[in-house]
DNA sequence: CGGCGATTTGACATCGCTCAACGCTCGTGG
DNA sequence: CCACGAGCGTTGAGCGATGTCAAATCGCCG
């Protein structure tokens, strides 16, 4: 039981990540950003989520084995596929993994009501300071992003996906940021130049993602990385 | 074990609900509607989340002692709060509830996601559009909705709010639907004249939203109503 | 009748989208 | 080594969708 079999995978550029074996097991990301959209919804635009190392995006999986996620690679992207039932197995052995797993389904939605809030209510300009404060808060709680900067190996309209903007717009945006002095975006890198002013202009508190200072989600996605690649 | 204590309460226009004995108790929506949105975020325009009787908005607090939503009532509302220490004990009780909770939880990520695509990439028309109908489905799998209408006790703030719209650009949209013969508003109450043609407006695919002919989830959440009113 | 909240309407401002074009960088093949 | 094309970032022009403000109307209830 303390080991649990596991399937390293590497995925490039835009690729769709394991449409065929998606049934019976998850996938942990490793390395590089996944984004994650609920299938069937083949509409054009979509928003949806993006998902770090440490995360297991299709978690839902264990206790929905028909949760179907069209998941693709955000750049260059190393993932772990672990078997739904082994998971399962492991929840009904402890009631501890079991809570832990429950705290990171709900970690989930907490970040689906954060974004709805942020394309919701925000404008293009807040919208993206927004997800680049998130995307360093959640970077920095798995051990990344030790300095300012988060890799970036999305492209512009990647970005603009996410925050519900056109790609052209996303454009204009970014450079607005970088007027202000706020970041800079080099070579797929963005570094984040006052993330407090960044802060305070997107509206941004770190503690409705249940991330910074964080004691048991975030921890557990860590600690479950570890474990799965352990 | 066969029965959850609980306690019923009437909250009336746009009432908050329950702040004080929030974190020992779970709100289960009984009649009415309810929204929630997460805590902290007390900017002004929110999308929030709506509930429908059946509905437990803060169920995450079995797994999560500090989840904090502010819910309201949108119009008059009755609703039942049971402790969270019950619900736990029940799901430490059985596995099938504990797979059941987590179904209702994943439930809940559904919809958000759902929602998430809604403002995120339809215009004005469509994201009401398609507001009604998932309002419309969600009343359906609970047993309310048995014929085209729903009731409608907000204001058309309170639906611009949820499709993050203006209250004035929601007036204009519902008229551009009673134009279009699709829908009547009248006292109260919204009733869907053509269902068909409002979905493929909206692009509206009950299937992700897990509720029609759903056999898991909904049901768990009408059975689950039964059992706490029991 | 008076008053209040909700709906409706009009005028106007703004944001963000679309289309189209251009440049830059990089990899590939001649 | 150079030509070329592909993908991405950048820029400009025009416009449609939506927000804001303000006022009128309607309906309900005291």
């Amino acid at each position: 039981m303390s080991k649990l079999p596991y399937r390293i995978e590497n995925v490039g550029g835009h690729q769709p990540i394991a449409a065929e074996t998606a049934s019976h097991e998850c996938c942990l990301v490793v390395k590089g950003y996944v984004s994650a959209r609920s299938a069937g919804s083949t509409q054009s635009m979509q928003i949806p989520s993006i998902h770090v190392p440490g995360d297991v995006p299709d978690l839902g999986k264990i206790y929905d084995s028909e949760l179907e996620l069209e998941m693709a690679a955000l750049g260059a992207v190393v993932v772990a596929f672990v078997p739904v039932r082994g998971l399962r197995e492991l929840a009904d052995y402890s009631s501890n993994i079991r809570a832990g797993l429950s705290l990171l389904l709900l970690a989930d939605s907490y970040m689906l009501r954060n974004a709805l809030s942020n394309v919701g209510s925000r404008n293009a300009l807040a919208r993206v300071a927004h997800l680049l404060c998130e995307l360093y808060a959640r970077l920095h709680a798995v051990g990344l992003a030790r300095t300012e900067e988060i890799p970036c190996p999305f492209t512009q309209a990647d970005l603009g996906e996410m925050c519900g903007l056109s790609a052209v717009h996303i454009n204009r945006t970014v450079q607005q940021l970088r007027e202000r002095g706020l970041v800079e975006w080099h070579s797929r890198v963005i570094r984040l130049i006052d993330r407090a002013e960044l802060a305070r202009l997107a509206g941004f508190s770190p503690a409705y993602l249940r991330v910074p200072g964080d004691r048991t989600s975030r921890r557990l996605h860590y600690g479950h990385s570890l474990a799965a690649a352990e």
